[in-house]
DNA sequence: TTACCGTTCGATCGCTCGCTCGAAAACACA
DNA sequence: TGTGTTTTCGAGCGAGCGATCGAACGGTAA
C-alpha cells in the first residue's frame, strides 16, 4: 500500500525529470533528488534506469487505451469516434504533459523486452485509431497505403503537439480537439479554393519559436 | 578546400551517428570512428560535441529554406504554394533522412547561442509556412489562434514522418506530398459524411509498429 | 636538404555515469 | 520492551564520458 504510493510518486518524478532533461541526459541522481530519496533508495523501487522509462511509457499507454475503450463504447458514428479519439488523446496529454512528452520523445530508446512490450501496446492504440480512419475513408482494404499514410498523418498532428503546446496561450483539450477534428475531416476549408495571389504581411512573428522543425 | 570537404564528411558522419544512437547516447568516440579519424583529430574540426549538433541542424534548415525560396519564387496560388512547400520538405527529408531525424528529434538539446540561432532559422521556416496557411484560410489576423493551430498541425503531419517512414514500403516524396496536400486541403473526403455504424475487421495488424505514439 | 604549417594522433585528465553493498533506520506487532 | 521485516542511505565501484595536450606526420616551397 505504502509501497504502491511511493512507487507511483517515483514514476511521476521520473516522468518529470525525463521530460525536462531528456532520458539520456537525465541522470539517476536527478530522478532520485526529484523523488526526495537517495540513489540507493531509488533502486529499491526499480531494477534499472531503463525500467523506469519503460514503466512511464507503458503506464501512459495503458491508461490512454483503457480510457479510450471506455469512451468509445457504444458509439458507432465514425466522425463521432474520431472526435472522441482526439479529445481523449488531448485530455490525457494535457493532464500528464510530462509523461506524454516522454512517451512521444523517448520511447524509442527502449531495447529488448521493454521495447517489445511498449511497441505492442502502442500498436494496439494505433490499430484502434486506424479502424476509425478506415471507416471515415470508406476503405475496404486494411493494408491500403492511403489508410496507413492518413492514419499516421493524424498521429503526427496530435503527437506533435507536445513540441509546441503552451497552457494559457493555446486552447484547452476540447478546443484543440474540435479544431483538429474539423481539419482532419474537411481540411482548411472552402476558402482554400479561391487561388488569389494576394501577399500577406509577415507580422505576427512573435512566439512562433517552437514546433516548426 | 580539402578542409571543407573533410568538414562536410564529419557533419555527415555526425548526423548518421546522432540519428542512429540519439545525440546524448552517441559518444564523440562514435562520431570519430564513423568519420574515420581519432577523437583528437575530430576536435580539429569542431570546438565541442554540441557545436557538431548545431552545425547539422543549422545546415539542414539553411538548405531547406534556400530550396524553398527558390521553388516558391513566382508562384501565387496558395494551394500550389502549399504543395510546393510539402514536396520541398519531403524531398529534402528523403534525401537526408539522418540529418532530418536529428533536426526533428535532437535540436531541442541545444543551449545558449546555438539554441538561439537554430530557433531563429526554424522560425523563418515556420513563418514562411504560416504565410501560406494564412492565405489558404483567408485569415486576416496573423495572430489568430486558429492560424497557429492549423499551421502547427501541418508541421506535425510532415515532421512526424521521420518516426514511421520506410523506403520501399512507403511512397516517394512526390506521392507522399500529394496525399498530405490533399488531406490538408480537403480532409479525409466526402465519404466521411455518411455516419454509418458498420464495424470493420481488425486485419492488417502487420507492420503498424512505429509512429503511433 | 631544411623549414614551415595545416592536419592527425596516443595518452591522459577530471568528472559523471549507472549501479551495488552492508549497515542502519523506521515500522509493525508481540 | 524485543524481534523481524520493510525501507533508506553513505560510500564507493568500474566504466565511459567530453575534452586537451604536445608530439609527430605529410605535403610544399625555397
Amino acid at each position: 500500500m505504502r509501497y504502491e504510493e511511493r512507487f507511483e510518486s517515483v514514476l511521476k518524478s521520473a516522468a518529470t525529470v525525463f521530460a525536462r532533461r531528456g532520458y539520456q541526459r537525465a541522470s539517476i541522481r536527478d530522478v532520485a533528488k526529484a523523488a526526495g530519496m537517495s540513489v540507493a533508495g531509488l533502486y529499491y523501487y526499480c531494477k534499472s534506469k531503463e525500467e523506469l522509462l519503460f514503466a512511464v511509457c507503458y503506464h501512459s499507454f495503458d491508461v490512454l487505451l483503457q480510457s479510450l475503450h471506455r469512451s468509445l463504447k457504444g458509439v458507432s458514428d465514425p466522425k463521432e469516434q474520431l472526435h472522441i479519439f482526439i479529445v481523449n488523446h488531448f485530455e490525457y496529454f494535457l493532464t500528464y504533459v510530462e509523461a506524454m512528452k516522454v512517451v512521444s520523445h523517448e520511447a524509442g530508446m527502449l531495447t529488448g523486452e521493454f521495447d517489445a512490450r511498449v511497441t505492442e501496446i502502442k500498436r494496439q492504440y494505433y490499430l484502434r485509431c486506424q479502424q476509425i480512419v478506415q471507416l471515415l475513408l470508406g476503405e475496404p482494404d486494411a493494408e491500403s497505403p492511403r489508410l496507413r499514410t492518413t492514419t499516421l498523418a493524424l498521429f503526427g498532428m496530435i503527437n506533435w503537439v507536445y513540441t509546441w503546446y503552451r497552457p494559457g496561450r493555446d486552447e484547452d483539450a476540447k478546443g484543440l480537439a474540435d479544431g483538429m477534428t474539423e481539419l482532419f475531416l474537411h481540411g482548411v476549408g472552402p476558402q482554400a479554393a479561391v487561388g488569389n495571389g494576394q501577399e500577406v504581411g509577415n507580422d505576427g512573428e512573435r512566439e512562433a519559436r517552437r514546433g516548426a522543425g
